[in-house]
DNA sequence: ACATTAAGTGATT
DNA sequence: AATCACTTAATGT
């Protein structure tokens, strides 16, 4: 498992961090679809990705749910910083887009590190800035982008974590995710298909043009 | 062959 | 852009 770390992390983490991280962690391997976090829950770990995707949903009062962004290798999650601070628990839903591996760092030893290792903090950091930017792009794409927008941002999204133009998603499954009912979905598609932008078939979705 | 789930469509608000 | 009501198509048992 450490050479894993050192392979995914090693150009961030000096070799002390490593070891420690690889003592403490464990090393994970989730399946796509799978909930790794849910809203209410207290958060006792962080993980660091090595592979995969996984995305980030709110939920309204009525339980419907919202995307807000997708997490990739190298990331980590930021709201497990900030809730391990107060203890607080978790406001957002993670699921596994697609099969990925990764290591759960307990809590407790981020604090830790953060005054031991320079590389650590730095990498707090980051993470947090470049969430914080993510969140943003969100509220942007909310806020300012027709469905047909959002629509096609959405798409492009998933092909670009899964690796792969062609997507599969019933129409519903994005009706969900956009927070929008599965009947616009459809018609947008449909449009879009019309427009030669992708192609439709049954739980799938094929990119044609970028 | 039948039931279930996904997708397409017109009409209305 | 949302909702309803209905149709058609694909898929599982």
């Amino acid at each position: 498992m450490i050479e894993a770390l050192k392979q995914h992390y090693g150009y961030l983490f000096e070799d002390d961090l490593l070891k420690e991280i690889n003592q403490v962690g464990v090393f994970k391997d989730i399946p796509a679809g799978f909930l790794l976090m849910d809203i209410g829950e207290t958060i006792k770990y962080m993980p660091l990705l090595f592979s995969g995707a996984i995305k980030i949903l709110r939920e309204d009062a009525k339980g419907d749910e919202l995307l807000l962004y997708f997490i990739e290798q190298g990331d980590t999650c930021t709201m497990s910083f900030t809730c391990c601070l107060g203890n607080k628990k978790s406001e957002i839903r993670a699921i596994a887009e697609t099969d990925t591996k990764l290591i759960m760092v307990p809590v407790e030893h981020m604090q830790l590190w953060l005054g031991k290792y320079k590389s650590w903090q730095n990498f707090i950091l980051l993470s947090y800035h470049e969430r914080t930017s993510e969140l943003l792009e969100a509220i942007d794409t909310i806020a300012f982008l027709k469905m047909d927008e959002r629509l096609l941002k959405y798409l492009k999204d998933k092909a670009m974590v899964n690796h792969n133009d062609v997507i599969n998603v019933t129409h519903s499954e994005i009706a969900q995710d956009l927070h929008t009912s599965r009947v616009v979905i459809s018609r947008l598609l449909k449009k879009l298909e019309n427009e030669g932008a992708i192609k439709l078939q049954r739980n799938q979705i094929q990119l044609m043009k970028l």
